[in-house]
DNA sequence: ATGGTGGGCAACCCA
């Protein structure tokens, strides 16, 4: 089984694109962010016309979103809470009926957090750390098994998941109380799945900013997006690919489509 | 130190 997360910025903007990812990848499961549309508006046709007969979607006017899309049959997990109490369509949970059983699947959207890393200064990074503490207490108090949760954590935790680890030091994304609540996060119940076939010492990117004239070229790269699964998934790893060409479809994303197989 | 480029949606908000 093939899982596809993805910031898509838009999906009714980069349907074409989303098409173009289901041609190329041929998830099973995909797994949306920033689809910036709200439930009524939500592109109704499209799920079933890409071969996924089963979607979920929460979304909102302009900002935020999230969706997933499955060929395989699923319900709603609407367990978790309304994290920070904002109602702000940051996070989706379904349980997919896999042939091995049930396996719980998690999309969640991290607030980015703003430019300036000090909560008392920036409310949006304030924030980023309450709705992290929040969700690294959610899974403590919630022990997850047969579980996946990726998604846009906003978050590049490693050295090598950023360009400069140096020069990132103060840019959220990769400051220290980040990275403390993220470990704090991942340790509540999963492990890392995409460091499981690339080592830390390696760069892994899944993010190029838009402000670059050749993404390529400065290749400043970010590794936002992740895929983490419960220990007793781990067996089930079989492969990982980041499509880093997305990045160069026209009219692309800033963040690329990451895809974890499982043999479930 | 600064600004660079996107999307949403109608003035700036957000990334």
């Amino acid at each position: 089984m093939r899982i596809v997360t993805w910031n898509i910025n838009s999906l009714r903007l980069r349907l074409p694109l989303l098409e173009r990812m289901v041609t190329e990848l041929s998830p099973d499961v995909i797994c949306l962010q920033e689809t910036k549309v709200p439930d009524e508006l939500f592109p109704e046709a499209a799920p079933g016309a890409l071969g996924y007969p089963f979607h979920f979607r929460r979304g909102m006017k302009g900002y935020n979103g999230v969706a997933i899309l499955s060929r395989v049959p699923m319900r709603r997990d609407e367990t978790a809470p309304d994290w920070c109490l904002k109602d702000d369509r940051r996070h989706i949970a379904a349980v997919l009926e896999t042939p091995t059983g049930p396996v719980t699947l998690h999309d969640f959207y991290v607030p980015a957090g703003g430019d300036i890393p000090d909560p008392a200064a920036n409310p949006k990074y304030a924030h980023k750390l309450a709705f992290v503490d929040e969700a690294a207490d959610y899974f403590a108090a919630n022990p997850p098994a047969r579980s996946i949760l990726v998604g846009d954590l906003n978050i590049a935790p490693l050295e090598h998941d950023v360009w400069s680890h140096k020069q990132l030091r103060d840019v959220v994304s990769h400051t220290e109380p980040e990275i403390e609540r993220m470990t704090r996060w991942l340790g509540n119940g999963f492990t890392d799945a995409m460091r499981h076939f690339v080592p830390p010492a390696e760069k892994l990117y899944t993010w190029w900013s838009y402000r670059n004239r050749d993404w390529r070229a400065s290749n400043r790269g970010r590794r936002l997006d992740h895929v983490w699964v419960t220990p007793d998934l781990v067996p089930a790893l079989r492969g990982l690919h980041i499509h880093q060409e997305a990045r160069d479809w026209t009219g692309p994303s800033d963040h690329v489509p990451v895809a974890i197989d499982l043999a479930l």
